[in-house]
DNA sequence: GTGAAAGCGCTAACAT
DNA sequence: ATGTTAGCGCTTTCAC
């Protein structure tokens, strides 16, 4: 019940040696003889010593700790890439920490700052839908800080990159919908620059042009959430007669029409067929079960930290951004 | 594109006065002339002077960061407790850095060692389910850094604690299930060292108790998982032409078995009822909606930060433990 | 094999 | 109004 942890010099003056042995006896420095190694260990666990990581930080200007800024912990893709990281992190000793923007630019700049201010030995970034101004991800460039980009990055910066094939994926998901007969399918797409969403948008359209069936651009509708479906449902229920399938940019948006055109008395598959993206838990948890795209967010997770490891290992001054993009796989379930 | 940040004394260097009249002008210090300050301050901008939190934490011997060490992430409980802790956070310039325990003793125990040798300011917590020693917590009272334990806490220590009145919501929901004219009422629980599901169960059993109807221990089934479920399969089909009501204890459980019988023809609410715990945001999307418990969680969260900067402002040495509990409420929905 | 001293970046007496 | 100094806890030359 002491105030103040104990330090390397309270272990020095008990023990009657001087600060820097206790440092080396600590450290398992060859020249500490195995008694004065083994008195410092032994007095040290029994006062239960803990290094004082701002300090090591200090002197060796790296915290041994990276920084992890996600748009928003809940959702399940980038829990997942979480735990990926931490995976690795945990198997080397690194500490993890991890903030959240709440897709909030200010939040964004703020937590990169903070993680920044902290000397954290790199970065792993998603940003967030509103994140235009790009100027503190620049900033981490300059303060030759490794960043690296999961999922969601800045198209105009040349960075290293963990994604998604999305554009595969989209196209996977409306060739899919093809084949079971669709002949007429809408798209629900998220926010303009957010280049996932973009992605699996054309992926879409590509498709629906090589099959020689017509491209309706009214058949795209900008609806990413719950909310917003339940918000567009009079618009919906009015495109619902013309249309055979669904394809939406995640499953929350997938789930939330599903449920709007079966509580309108449509029938799933049969009538309308729908597809979402993500293989969120939820996918198999509703009825009828979601069809939808697998993404890989532990392996993106280990990925996205082993190669930071590496930028952080070597920094070499003739940087050549790299990317790398994970395939995926459609998960075939009952409502298509 | 230069090596290490700049720092106080590049600014002194470059302006040609102390470091700590820049220390001063950066800080707002009432002594420095405006001129001085303008110009250090200018100057700051200019290289994007950042200050060193690892510096200041090691001299101020705080760190202005609350850890924050969760079971999962992935929970959308344990979420919103994470946004009404960083929205209070955030408002006070105070960093949260978060960490996963992943239901894993060990990672708990690493976790809140990392947190300590950051010398966090204070510490956040819902214990890991398989957590039995709780040294690591009697560690951290020694070491007199603030602990304030929400949800799930260890019952044996003395410790400040932000909870729901679990034991009132297993009542509200068995209740109602009695009043919907259940008679047999099957509650899936959770692994017994955990409080809440002990809680949530004791409700039920007093309410069944209470509502002079027989109480069979056979009826409560350890389940508290979708896999677990599912595992269980066998057991609960043959039980269930027995039963005609169902409280789990939680979302995720209630809605497996809800499929679960659905899938063997059983008719929901008609023939069997079902209620679960936590108000997941999955719980309004499946059909049949599933009628829940209500936790309030984003308030538990802000009022645990809360209570955790009071104990950090007022390092009483007579300390005297609080409770703080949250009421729940009960959303009655298609599924009972 | 061990100690003394310097310094990481910052702040806060204590000068002046 | 500003400079000097010391020190937070640790590591690491450089001595001996």
């Amino acid at each position: 019940m002491k105030g103040a942890p104990a330090s390397i010099n309270d272990i020095a003056r008990a023990l009657g040696i001087s600060a820097s042995t206790v440092s080396r006896a600590l450290g398992n420095h060859p020249d500490i003889s195995a008694d004065t190694r083994s008195r410092v260990m032994e007095y040290a666990k029994a006062i239960k010593y803990r290094p004082n990581a701002l300090a090591v930080g200090l002197k060796h200007q790296r915290s041994n700790t990276i920084g992890v800024v996600i748009p928003e912990i809940i959702h399940h893709f980038f829990s997942t890439i979480i735990s990926g990281i931490e995976e690795v992190a945990y198997s080397k000793g690194l500490r993890v920490m991890i903030c959240q923007s709440n897709e909030d630019y200010n939040r964004e700049v703020i937590n990169i700052r903070a993680m920044l201010d902290h000397r954290v030995d790199g970065l792993l970034i998603s940003q967030s839908k509103d994140t235009n101004d790009l100027s503190h991800f620049v900033e981490v460039f300059e303060s030759n800080v490794p960043i690296i980009f999961f999922d969601r990055f800045p198209s105009e910066l040349e960075t290293d990159r963990i994604i998604t094939d999305d554009f595969q994926g989209g196209k996977l998901v409306t060739q899919h919908l093809i084949e079971r007969g669709c002949r007429s399918i809408l798209h629900l797409a998220t926010s303009e620059n957010l280049l996932v969403g973009a992605e699996r948008c054309r992926g879409y359209a590509d498709t629906i042009r090589e099959a020689a069936l017509t491209f309706d651009p009214n058949l795209i509708l900008l609806c990413d959430t719950q909310q917003k479906v339940y918000a567009a449902k009079e618009q919906i229920l009015a495109m619902a007669p013309h249309i055979d399938g669904v394809f939406a940019v995640n499953d929350l948006s997938a789930i939330a029409i599903m449920n709007l055109l079966m509580d309108a008395g449509y029938q799933i598959p049969d009538t309308i067929k729908v597809a979402g993206f993500g293989d969120d838990p939820i996918a198999s948890i509703v009825r009828p079960r979601l069809t939808t795209v697998e993404q890989k967010g532990f392996m993106m997770g280990k990925k996205a930290i082993e190669m930071l490891l590496e930028r952080i290992e070597n920094p070499t001054s003739s940087f050549v951004p790299r990317t790398y993009k994970f395939q995926v796989s459609l998960n075939m379930r009952d409502s298509s």
